[in-house]
DNA sequence: ACAGAAAATGCAACCGGGTAACAAATCTTT
DNA sequence: AAAGATTTGTTACCCGGTTGCATTTTCTGT
């Protein structure tokens, strides 16, 4: 893939990793608030500014592996086999992430992970940047679900942008109510059944069962 | 309502009604980064600590007047006549709002007001606030939704809190398509039938219509 | 009416995130 | 090896937000 790498962009691929992991580190030992900028290049030997020419944002230390997730639910949807529908597609993907205890879901007891989730969902900075990244994630599932229309519809357009954001917002309802269950003692293992239950569920109401319940 | 109001209480109301609005003013005619806490702060003549002792927050001088609509949709949920179901109580809850221009729809064109929305829609501050508020406007929906719930099925919570958060998201993309039909260049009026529309569509698809454009 | 408690304010100094300017160091290319 | 482009460090700064403390303002009881 990345061939070429001179030795000014293999130091810098290094500099960028080392400041994301000690960052990370510094902010499982202490909490994100308690760990400064400062705390972090210096740790690293690097200045501030150099520092912010590598992440934009304090925040990004912490999010830019989740940030790499970015485009997945689109691509579910591109790549899915022929035949199948979106929600087909991504209902399947997203049992399969629930089975490999992929973080992004909130079903995963390792103690880091674990411990990163807790940070995530308890620190309101970084939950206002995850928004940002997953509403980037939205629009590119809703010109994904917009390829696929088959109706030309006027309204064809709102349809996918209101099904993406909906998608979204069940992923991230999903994993938020998964991560309440790790931080409830249970093991991933044992929660597993009760996420897939909670995913098909999900799924079901989104396909016509909101209705059901409180139409 | 509220009584017994003494000096001091109205004094207090004063200054933070002068606060806000001297905040929006000065916001509006040189954009939200571009006004500092301490500009506003000067403009009331008043100190910077003391400007925060009744904002928390630059973002809530913008925002809190949208704070105060805060627990609509919950309202709206107990609120309801006998027999009417909670999603159609809120489908033409909405509609009332369209139709009288409300600007947490975005079906609003007068200047003030466009110029208020053209900031919040394209500020990253503003909306990471206006997440936020959402939040909680979430949190109580699921309340009120739960407490509706006829079925006490173990998933009935869970259930609660994707349909809380789909109908917040719904409410969000349409008041997001009305703000564009306005920045477009089209009234209100003109655009009072599509936003109707929209509406329409949108709760179909959270009423089951999504399987049948994606399913 | 007045003293003193209680609350609100102002001041000044500080912290942390983020940026600008410019010079010094480092890599690349020939 | 030297010219050129990139990256880095230093310093100093801006802004949002907080703290500690002295001062003023309002409320309350007598």
């Amino acid at each position: 893939m990345n061939e070429a790498t001179g030795l000014r962009e293999r130091k810098k691929q290094r500099t960028r990793e080392a400041l994301s992991s000690t960052a990370i580190e510094l902010f499982l030992e202490r909490g994100f608030d308690q760990v400064s900028v400062a705390d972090v290049a210096a740790a690293v030997e690097v200045s501030k500014p150099t520092l912010f020419r590598y992440f934009p944002a304090k925040e990004d230390l912490a999010l830019h592996r989740i940030a790499d997730h970015q485009g997945e639910s689109a691509r579910v949807v591109r790549d899915r086999a022929a035949g199948q529908s979106p929600l087909a597609a991504l209902r399947s993907h997203f049992h399969a992430r629930l089975d490999a205890h992929d973080p992004i879901t909130g079903l995963n007891d390792d103690a880091r992970i674990r411990a990163f989730n807790d940070m995530l969902y308890t620190t309101p900075s970084l939950l206002a940047r995850l928004v940002r990244y997953t509403g980037r994630d939205e629009e590119e599932l809703t010109e994904a679900l917009h390829e696929t229309a088959d109706d030309g519809a006027a309204t064809a357009r709102f349809a996918a942008e209101l099904a993406a954001a909906q998608i979204i917002t069940l992923h991230r309802r999903l994993a938020e109510a998964n991560w309440r269950r790790i931080a409830d003692g249970r093991t991933a293992e044992q929660a597993l059944p009760e996420a897939h239950a909670a995913a098909e569920l999900g799924y079901d109401l989104l396909g016509g069962g909101l209705a059901a319940h409180y139409g």
